[in-house]
DNA sequence: CCTGAAATCTATAGGTA
DNA sequence: TACCTATAGATTTCAGG
């Protein structure tokens, strides 16, 4: 993947500005929506997902059918700081399919996941296999989700407009 | 959206976990997977659609050729606890197109956000406009991602698991 | 960046178990 | 009800200007 050097000219921020919220849309919409023809417009959009400024698409799925489900955002500190400490952390999570976000942050906590549960004996389970995989996790706090409140795809293409 | 007594399958449940990693799969592709010729499988996505089980679709955009920006997660404590308040703050949030993440949660943090900006100092320009759009908020802690770890779709299928 | 056209896909009609 | 085949129309992809 090469994303350095690559140029985002206004078309192709309004390409991907559309695709981040209408996935599906057709190519041949897509191409009247940026006032081009379908062919060059198509162009760029291979261009996009092969510089891999586009990584993929995903359908956006309801949770609520899946209920009874508990989501829970946890954040944790590691007892020790070591370059294979991180290391290890990471690759251990890799293994918990549960867990389906994971940053590492700045300032005092160390990561913040967010782990997909059945109810909150099932996160138990989880967390309680998480422990004992060994890597190295002093502490941990854990925040139920009680309602989603907003979420948009990150607004990126703002980043390139004049504050 | 109707999303109460739907009944998911295997297929629907294999429909969506292909769905989720491959947002713009062909529905005649999508077909030959589940092992179904493309007109059942046509109908069950519309169905799926249809009962709001499927939300819409993204594409998953790079944030590297968008360099440089600062990804903050912040946590917030509201001054007050009433019905209103949280509402208030709701729709406040809700023109902040920076913040593009909040859920609600429960344990002694009110709230989660994600904000993206151009660095830090627009971050914090960002937050001292929240601050003063009179939303109630008593104080925040600010966590800047420094590396994003792990990022699949929420696995919803594994819900209806047997455990 | 355009046109044009073959290959492929979509959406629907009509039929079987 | 759930699936199938067949097919017209739309879309995608690519060659050539």
């Amino acid at each position: 993947m090469k994303t350095n050097g690559v140029k985002l000219d206004e078309r192709d921020l309004r390409i991907i500005a559309i695709l981040q919220r209408e996935g599906r849309i057709s190519k041949s919409e897509l191409a009247r929506r940026v006032h081009l023809s379908s062919t060059p417009c198509w162009e760029r959009l291979r261009q996009l997902e092969d510089a891999g400024v586009i990584e993929g698409y995903e359908a956006r799925i309801a949770l609520k059918p899946f209920a009874p489900l508990a989501q829970v955002v946890v954040t944790m500190e590691l007892e020790s700081h070591q370059t294979e400490d991180f290391a290890r952390f990471e690759r251990g999570i890799a293994a918990f399919p549960e867990i389906y976000e994971c940053d590492a942050l700045g300032g005092g906590i160390d990561y913040v996941l967010r782990v997909l549960a059945r109810d909150l004996e099932d996160y138990q389970r989880i967390m309680d296999r998480l422990l004992d995989a060994g890597l190295g996790i002093r502490r941990y706090f854990t925040y139920v989700v009680t309602k989603p409140v907003k979420r948009t795809p990150p607004p990126v293409t703002r980043l390139a407009e004049p504050p």
